[in-house]
DNA sequence: TACCGGTAGCTAGCGACACCAAGTAGCTGA
DNA sequence: TCAGCTACTTGGTGTCGCTAGCTACCGGTA
């Protein structure tokens, strides 16, 4: 893998943070840490906090700043009514663009 | 689905488009239109055969001019040993990425 | 005291890729 | 003649992840 994953997780790397995001609130450093920890081992930290930039400015997470006993604060964000919509979407062009590939998978078999 | 598709092709599009050729030969024309009836509406054709080209120069291809009757001469193109090895990486890669999501949708539920 | 490492977040510039828009060119049928 | 299908090409745009830096807070250690 590498520079495919990296091609591949554009459209997708935001649907997995909602996902995540869906199941619990998290901030930024955790949520790199939680990635690193599913095999996504070289997505960037800062690629993170881009994209939680970009998804709070779009409305789909609501944020709340709270202080940290090991470090500067923590920007702890929570998925929104607007986000859980979005995500729902997500689910549903992901599923269309993963039927396809399975069906072209077995095709070529 | 829309500009979420959009995001999402990037990366996978290259791939789906080898998985065709791994198949049968086809040329750019042939391949967006079998990409619309698979539901693939709004790929552009322009993509497609930025595509095509960026596979050749990567020698993932070979090329065969053939003659039509309809039209200008179609370059028609065909996996080679290479494009099968990037193919199989392909799967690797989406493989684990799916597997990821998949989990993420079960967990979210 | 000075410094290092872990925690936590931010940003400018880059490359890759899909999209858009417009164009060229060959052929057929009205 | 000219519209419409076939078939391919090209230049410019926007989005996104990556690179490589930076700031800043805290604890422990030399």
């Amino acid at each position: 893998m590498g520079k495919q994953l990296t091609e591949m997780l554009k459209g997708t790397l935001e649907g997995i943070v909602l996902a995540l995001l869906s199941g619990r609130p998290a901030y930024g450093y955790e949520i790199t840490a939680w990635l690193r920890d599913q095999g996504f081992t070289d997505v960037a930290e800062g690629t993170i906090y881009a994209l939680l930039v970009r998804i709070e400015q779009r409305g789909f997470v609501d944020v709340e700043k709270v202080r940290s006993e090991k470090g500067p604060p923590r920007k702890v964000y929570s998925l929104n009514a607007q986000g859980r919509e979005y995500l729902e979407e997500f689910w549903k062009t992901w599923s269309f663009l993963a039927a396809r590939l399975e069906q072209l998978r077995e095709g070529g078999k």
